[in-house]
Parts: C-alpha cells; structure tokens; sequence
RNA sequence: GCCGGCAUAGCUCAGUGGUAGAGCAGCGGUUUUGUAAACCGUUGGUCGGGAGUUCAAAUCUCUCUGCCGGCACCA
C-alpha cells in the first residue's frame, strides 16, 4: 500500500504498487504526457519504475536539468537505432551525454560522410515519430556478454566484460533495437522532437591512440525547436567572436604557412601584448619577484639532468652548433632559473626566493593540437619559480593562488575553474616524496579557500599541479594559469640553501605561471571580450575626428592634450563622413570617439561617444581626461559611461 | 600524430573539364560632410606547392604543406 510523498509535501496513497507514470497520471493529464522519468529519493528512474513502498518521488520533466539529460541520453539512443538500421555493420560502442549534446562512437569500416548524417537524422526523425515505447529489462551479466556477442557487438561484450559478474545489467529496447544502458530513458521516442547531428569525428576506442580509431557522431538535443534553434544560434554569435577572426579585424596578429604555430603580431596585437606584460611586472613586483632572464638555447645535458629530454625529448627544438654540441631552445624556463638560483651559496634567509620571467619557449606541438593563439609552438609564458624552505611552502601557495584569483578579477574573469591533478602514470621520484608534495598542494588549497575538482593522474611529471581553466567562445577549456608543488627538480638540479644549522638543504620549487601562455590568455581575453577590451587594456583608447577640415588644428591640439595623460589616441582626419568614421572606429571597437564639429571648436568642448553607441554629451578635454582616469584606475569596474 | 573536411584577389565568397568573377577593401577623382556605409572611375589572381590524366585542369587523380572540426598529446 504505497504512499507517495510528492515535493510539495502532499501525499498519495494506493491500494497496489502504482508506476511514475501511473503516479504522474493521477496528478494530472498534462503532467503524464511531460514526465520524462522519476526522482525517488535522489535516485532518477523510468516512468515505468514500480513503487511498491512508501517513498518521495518528484516527476521529471523537460524544465528539470536532470530531465533535459535524460533527453540527451535518449537522443544518442536513437541516434544509434538509426545508424544500426542504416548500416547494420556498424558496431555500437559508448554515447554519453556530454554539455549542450551527446555524442555516439561506432565502429565502421569507412568513416560517415555528411550525406550519411542527414540520412541517420531523418531516419530519426521516423523512428522519434513512431513514438516506440522504451523499455528496461535486466540480464546477469554473462547473460549479457553472450547476447551482445551473439548479435557481433564486439564493443558493447567488452564493455559488459569489465563490469563485475555479479552485476546485473540493464537493457534499454526500443524497436528492433536494444542497448546496454543504466538509464534511465524517456518513456518512448516520441518525446525526443528537438535534435540535430552535428558533426563527425574520429576518435580512438577507449581514448587510447594506440587503440582503433572509431567514428564518432556529435549532436545536441533539446526540449523544443525553441531551445535548439536559440542554441544554434548562440553557436553562430560564438564564432562571430572567434579570436582568430578578431585578430584579423582589429589587424592583431597573422600567422603564415612558414611559421605554423608561431605568431607575426601587429603594432597594436604587439602594443596589447606589452600591455599585458607590463600590467603583470607591476603585480608581480608588488608580490616581491625579481624579474630574470635565461639563455633561449642550453646545452642539451642540462636538459637530460632535469628529466625533460626523457619526458619531452621527442617535442623539444634543437640545434647543433660547428663545435657539435647539441643544443635544445628552451621549451620551459625552469631548469633556467635554478641555475641563477645555484649561483653562490644560498641562505635560509634569503628564502623564499622568486624568480619571474616572461620567457620565450618553443615546443614542437603535434601538428593536430595546433589552434590559433589557444596552441602554439612558440610562445611566451609569465613563468615563475619559488625557491622556498618546506615550512615556508603552505603560506606561499596560498598568496600565490590569492594573487592568480586577484589578477583574473582584474581581467574580468570571475568565473574559473580550478583543477587538482595529482601524480601521472609517467613520472620522476618516489612515491615518498609525491605523497608529500600533492598533501602540500591540498593543503595549500584548502588553506586559500578554493574549490577545485579533482584530476586524477593529470599532473607534471615533476610534481602534481592547480590549474586554473578559462573557457573561450565556443565552450573549450583551455589552462592558463598553474601552481606546481615540485620537490624533484631541485634535487635532479642539485638546488640547495644553508639551513640556520649550517646544514645544507634542497628547497622545495614551487613553479606558477598566471597568464600561462600570454597568447592563449590574449586568445580568451579577446574572445571574453568579443574584442571590446576594457578601456585600460585596448590597443587605441581614444579616437578623435573631426566634422570638416576646418577642426582639424582643434583635433590635433586636443589629442595632444589626451596623449600627455598617457592615453592612446589616433586622430582620424580623412575627407570622409562622420558617420562613416564612426562606424568604422566602432567596428574596430575603440572605447570612445571624440568629435568635434564648429559648435564644440567655438565653446571649447568635445563631443564623447562611447563604444556601445552612447551619446555622452559634450565636455571639456580635461572633463574628459578626470572621467576616463577613473575607469582606467578601476580597471573598468567603474565607467565613463556610469 | 590519427580520422574527416577545406585551400580561388587584402577580406567574404561564386565559378565542377573549354578565355578567372562579384561585393567590400585598396588606388585616382568629385564631395567639406553632425554620430554605424556619399558618388564616379579603377588597379589587383603562377586558383596553396609539386607531379599526373587530358587536345584542354581552378575543376579529375596522386602527393606535400597549411588551416578548420574532433581524437590523442599538452613540461
């Protein structure tokens, strides 16, 4: 005799074990057509799920995240339904849902074309308008493994094989087809309207490249044609503010077929770049590091001393000199700054000791990771090394991740995410010394308050390491900033301090970069931005024009004035229409344009414009010059236009 | 590196075996202009590189390079 608690705290009782959709029916018509599946407890089941006792239980629907999942995860059943009954040598293997979407990966001879997409997506939209009931059966697992090889799925035996024997399996049928699934799933196809499939992809079976490489099909589901039709035009809004098509509009930067992964910047890419970098010595100068510089080419034995030529030999540039000595370009600074670190005998009382150094490093990427300014082989990281005593590690880390939260809320970034990734398979020292270093590490983080996931077997080979993601236009992750906790290099390198009893020591190494790569945090900054930089930051702060030739000494003297402030001003004098330098400043999104006809000449004024289109009203120069002081020294926190 | 796609003027793109095109940009004029595109004229391309098929290749084939989307990698 079930009674059923519902979320808004009333209840339902029966005189027999009643089904979600039984349960959704007595609520009401309108919610049993919307119930996707159940939530009893805190456990998600099918509409079909039987309560034969007394629980909570919420219906879910489409406007609950939980339901839109299970959409996903219906949507990549379907697609497989399709693939199957269009190419019945296909071998299914996984399709989760990932965000936005799903994905489904099939073993077939030959890779799917784009004509075989629309096909599989209009057998789909058959197949969804059939409405097949989905049901849910168990199996024993060796049950399980005997069908799906009986049936020649390869994969999905496999997959079954690894689960323990004592498992039951759950089954998902709709149709003709059946799929190793937990679910839960939508009751029957029919609630699966808003779908498109998106592209096609190779990729390796268990995300092993040494393993066959399958063909994977991404799509995205929705609710309603609404959601998807807002969703694929959000994508389209997304490329409009692909850096790389804004380094070509604003005139940042190029790259050639002669340099692949390296980068030709512009006067004003350059000028934003130098911007940064000052920016970062001013931060950095405060936190008290010395700024140093090390050789672009070392000796290749210094290289295999810090495990680096072992690690990452295969990636490093390098060159034979006459004398035929082999030297490598630095891909990293750190080997570097221990060597300035080694010079002399060190203290304890010089610890810590922080060395910071935009440095230049080339790594030979694979060519299929290279993109845009996100993955390039030459670039310049704001790479830093902490020397520091083990009693001084914790309070260090937890300024240094302070100071990568407090630069990123300059730059706008107030949402990141933070990553812990602890010991790889591949890796230097014992597992003495990493049980050490990654409790310091964690350590550090809970002692700054953050929050992190976790990423098992991520770190460097050296040490385990916080990464601070930032997230571009279209959704990838990208890392930029990183703190490593390195107990092995120093020992490789042979780093040591004299402790306060005379004794010789091995500090420990904290290694942090902020920006990480100044390309790829340019890359994100301008796509954060769409290329409307804050106004401390952009390449030209000020535009003025004037309305005729008759304004153009009163232009001229009045940019003066602005470029003894330090501001960045161009003058735009040519015999065109205001509204057509306008529009043209606009688009290459200069924060304020100043204009001034014969009216603002006789009074003394200007006329401000601001980037989003804003008639600001005439003002003195030196009105101007007090208002925009105030929005560079609030890093745009605060605005002329407030 | 792997799978797939793409490569035509500075940019965006059309051209699918028969004499390389458009718009914008650029350049030369005219216009002295009031807050997102004035008007007229005009320059510009070994069709990514190489090889092949063909009477004939931007177009078909092979190959190399680069880029794009994924996968793998990322000190």
């Amino acid at each position: 005799m079930p009674t059923i608690t519902l979320p808004d705290g009333s209840q339902r009782s029966f005189d027999h074990p009643v089904t979600v959709a039984e349960v959704a029916a007595s609520i009401g018509a309108g919610l049993a057509r919307a119930a996707l599946a159940g939530r009893v407890g805190d456990k998600l089941v099918d509409t079909s799920y039987r309560l034969e006792g007394d629980c909570k239980l919420s219906i879910v629907t489409d406007r609950d995240p939980a339901g839109l999942e299970i959409i996903r995860h219906s949507t990549a059943h379907l697609l497989a339904q399709a693939v199957k009954q269009l190419f019945p040598e296909a071998q299914v293997t996984i399709g989760p849902v990932i965000e936005d979407g799903f994905y489904y990966d099939f073993a077939y001879s030959r890779p799917f074309t784009t004509e075989d997409l629309a096909a599989i997506e209009a057998r789909m939209r058959e197949l969804s308008k059939s409405d097949l009931a989905v049901e849910r059966r168990e199996m024993a697992r060796d049950a399980a493994v005997a069908y799906f090889r009986g049936i020649g799925e390869a994969y999905k035996a496999e997959i079954i094989a690894s689960i323990p024997a004592t498992e039951a399996i759950s089954l998902y049928g709709q149709g003709d087809w059946v799929d190793l699934c937990r679910g839960p799933h939508v009751p029957s196809t029919g609630k699966l309207k808003a779908f498109k499939l998106m592209k096609v992809a190779g990729a390796y079976w268990r995300g092993d490249s040494r393993n066959e490489m399958l063909q994977r099909i991404y799509g995205t589901a929705w609710p309603d044609q609404k959601q998807l039709d807002a969703y694929l035009h959000r994508l389209e809004e997304a490329e409009k503010r692909d850096h790389r098509r804004i380094g070509r509009e604003l005139d940042l930067f190029h790259m050639q077929e002669e340099a692949p992964g390296a980068v030709f910047w512009h006067p004003k890419g350059w000028r934003l770049f130098q911007r940064l970098i000052a920016y970062m010595r001013v931060r950095q100068e405060a936190a008290g590091f010395q700024e140093v510089n090390g050789p672009e080419l070392m000796d290749r034995s210094l290289w295999i001393a810090s495990g680096h030529w072992e690690q990452f030999g295969e990636n490093m540039y390098t060159t034979q000199t006459p004398d035929e000595r082999v030297y490598a370009i630095k891909p990293m600074n750190c080997p570097g700054h221990v060597q300035i670190f080694k010079q002399g005998l060190r203290s304890y009382r010089e610890l810590p000791v922080r060395f910071a150094e935009f440095g230049k490093v080339h790594r030979y990427e694979p060519s299929g990771a290279l993109h845009g300014l996100m993955r390039v082989r030459a670039f310049t990281q704001d790479d830093a090394h902490v020397f520091v005593a083990p009693e001084q590690l914790t309070a260090e880390a937890v300024a240094m991740t302070q100071l990568i939260l407090s630069i990123y809320r300059d730059f706008g970034f107030d949402e990141l995410r933070i990553k812990f990734s602890d010991r790889p398979a591949k890796r230097v020292g014992s597992d003495a010394i990493w049980d050490q270093a990654e409790a310091a590490l964690r350590q550090a983080a809970d002692a700054a308050g953050i929050e992190y996931t976790f990423n098992p077997g991520e770190g460097a080979f050296y040490g385990p390491k916080l990464e601070f993601v930032l997230r571009d236009a279209i959704g990838r992750d990208w890392q930029c900033g990183t703190l490593q906790v390195d107990l092995n290099m120093p020992v490789r390198l042979g780093a040591h301090y004299i402790d306060e009893h005379s004794q010789k020591q091995t500090p420990v190494m904290l290694h942090r970069a902020i920006f990480g790569s100044l390309e790829r945090f340019l890359g994100i900054l301008l796509e954060h931005h769409a290329g409307k930089l804050p106004t401390w930051l952009a390449p030209v702060q000020v535009v003025l024009m004037g309305i005729t030739d008759r304004q153009h000494e009163y232009v001229l003297k009045t940019a003066d004035l602005l470029k003894k402030q330090g501001l960045l001003v161009e003058c735009d004098l040519r015999n065109e229409k205001v509204g057509f330098k306008i529009r043209e400043h606009t688009l290459q999104r200069v924060p304020y344009l100043l204009v001034a006809g014969d009216k603002e000449v006789a009074a003394n004024l200007i006329s401000v414009r601001s980037r989003s289109g804003k008639d600001l009203g005439t003002m003195p120069a030196q009105t101007f010059i007090e208002r925009l002081a105030v929005e560079l020294e609030s890093r745009g926190r605060r605005s002329l236009e407030d």
